[in-house]
DNA sequence: CTCGGACCTCAAGTCGGCTTGAGGTCAAGG
DNA sequence: CCTTGACCTCAAGCCGACTTGAGGTCCGAG
């Protein structure tokens, strides 16, 4: 009654207990301990990790994710009308990126015709302003259409 | 007049001498050398970098490019219709991403006006089968709207 | 009392796509 | 002759989001 222990939440959440650890580290859950140091989530835990999937599907880091979930009210539980309230930005972030693709998919268009990728002109080349890189670490567009397994969700 | 060193490539493809290395060692790119070993790229390397970098943008990994690239014509320097059809398929994969992304902006829309966000049912945590995620390293949607400085194409 | 299973912590590894740094070579110019 | 600058190689570092592994604790059942 006490709560959830963290694998009756990787159960349910499809997410690993090593994610879970993690995330409360990063402070984006938190849980209490039982005498013996386990942890025990509350139930709303389950509705934060799927606001944090969501957020992670749109494109967020945890870091964002996480400044979003700390302007949640602290003494009630979070309404449908606080999560709403997260997630509105997210429209117009998906619309840019949804911009930027059909951008680059008719950059493609063009382009492919005349086999030019002409590296100072081609839209294919350089996209708008977008992603041009900077600093280390992997970048690429999407890895979205990268095939994966079925993903263990079960449960 | 033998070819072109990995500083004016650098220049004129706006990409950094460590990645035009990197692109030689994975076998993107080749170069003969100098009696005193500096690499001296032939002058279609240009155009080879700028098909890698639209093929970046459109979301394939080196190995993927490579590939690609493997299919280019040994003897004769690649027409415009070999470019083409090495880039035939981008389409179809960018409509692939655009249609994964509307999908959610679209879940989205019907999602935040209940604030259900469920794990199991809402379409903003489980967008289709897609971006389930395995093994380690980052994977998020995209980030090609992170601000990034506007890139050191000079020259 | 011992076993198994679920849990704990902390450090290190993974992936992609590079960058950075240490230490060395080569060619031209003062 | 010495410097400057562009180049070389090779090893290690970086980012983000985790995973993996080693080594230890806690608890109930047999």
């Amino acid at each position: 009654m006490d709560g959830l222990s963290i694998g009756e939440v990787a159960a349910r959440s499809g997410m690993a207990p090593s994610a879970l650890r993690y995330y409360e580290a990063q402070g984006l859950v938190t849980a209490t301990r039982t005498a013996g140091g386990a942890r025990r989530f509350p139930r709303s835990v389950l509705r934060r990790l799927a606001f944090v999937r969501a957020a992670q599907n749109v494109g967020l880091s945890l870091p964002e994710i996480r400044a979003a979930l700390d302007t949640l009210p602290e003494g009630r539980a979070p309404s449908a009308r606080d999560w709403a309230r997260l997630s509105r930005g997210w429209r117009d972030r998906l619309d840019e990126q949804i911009a930027a693709l059909e951008q680059l998919r008719d950059g493609l268009s063009s382009c492919i015709g005349c086999g030019c990728l002409s590296l100072k002109t081609c839209a294919l080349s350089n996209p708008g302003d977008v992603a041009a890189g900077q600093g280390a670490g992997a970048r690429w567009l999407s890895p979205l259409l990268r095939r994966v397994p079925p993903g263990s969700n079960a449960g």
